[in-house]
DNA sequence: TAAATACCCATGATATACCATGATGTCCCA
DNA sequence: TGGGACATCATGGTATATCATGGGTATTTA
């Protein structure tokens, strides 16, 4: 069997860019909250270490991107305009993209400190009901942070809607 | 005419790629069990090296595969959303995409350590009602690990009513 | 100048890497 | 075809690196 690195921060053969698993970790009382090693090693290839977050639309929660993600989103955005030949659109929008530009106009950077901690905003902490700890949520190409009180129930009700239409 | 080779790490005239037969290993006290040695030649051509896993949604069992498959399927994921013009969709997630995404955060990375293990999570574990020993169990292009109690329960169920079922 | 942030170093718990061994099965040659 | 040499596998234990966390101090921002 050939030797593997196991570590997070030893370069793996190929970037991981999958966020799974639930991990939940604690704030401290300057609003610090380590990022899952699992998640820094997904944002591994990013060249901006850090993550952008925004409130989510949907619950009291907080959704998380690797910057590498939304630049992508935001080049194809650009590109689709252009190729398209809508160059007035490429300037002022798409008039259905409304939610896209809401939720970028919402987002915040959260840059990295040396032991990978961020600092949550106090707007995005209080939507999400967060105080003193945050549970991280994979939800494979992006993340969200919870209250671990708000997440427990809305962990309840996902699985009990999975339960239902697998055997439904 | 090359020589027939019988040990699993010796490469075979053709890649394996399925998980077939049942294995039942111990797992020590440190939560630590032997991925079967034909299940990590079905991995073996995969970039990354381990295994991924969640709890089955409609028995006391761990849905198992590797990890490459996951990367790919995210990956597509996200792509797909591009691709289709629906950059809202991969800034908040598809409305029909609940499943994946319930399973992403249930799921646990288990690397292989440098013998083949791989550690059981708490949570899993206790799912699946697993204590000292653990029974892998083929399903072809995904594995599951069982309690070998519970798995034999399992079997004979499944035997059974595919038995009433060619005979009428 | 006060408050918030960035940067630095320290630490305990835990996960990982590393090393060792017996049992079993395969290979090869007499 | 029989048996010894060898490789692989599952398993057990220990040393080490990493992770999450805490706190101090410099530096920037309002």
């Amino acid at each position: 069997m050939p030797v593997r690195r196991h570590n997070w921060t030893g370069k793996p053969d190929r970037p991981v860019t999958s966020f799974i698993s639930t991990y939940e970790n604690k704030v401290d009382k300057k609003g610090r909250v380590s990022v899952p090693a699992a998640y820094r090693a997904a944002l591994g290839s990013d060249i901006y270490q850090g993550v952008i977050a925004y409130p989510s639309l949907t619950g009291p929660a907080i959704e998380g991107f690797g910057r590498g993600a939304l630049e992508e989103l935001n080049r194809r955005r650009f590109d689709q305009s252009l190729n398209g030949g809508d160059f007035t659109q490429a300037l002022v929008g798409r008039s259905d993209d409304g939610l896209v530009e809401t939720i970028m106009s919402l987002a915040s950077e959260m840059p990295f400190d040396g032991e990978g901690r961020i600092i949550l905003p106090t707007r995005l902490a209080e939507h999400a009901g967060i105080t003193d700890r945050a549970t991280f949520v994979g939800r494979g190409t992006r993340f969200q942070i919870w209250s671990p009180k708000e997440h427990s129930k809305q962990q309840m009700a996902e699985v009990a809607a999975l339960r239902a239409k697998l055997t439904g």
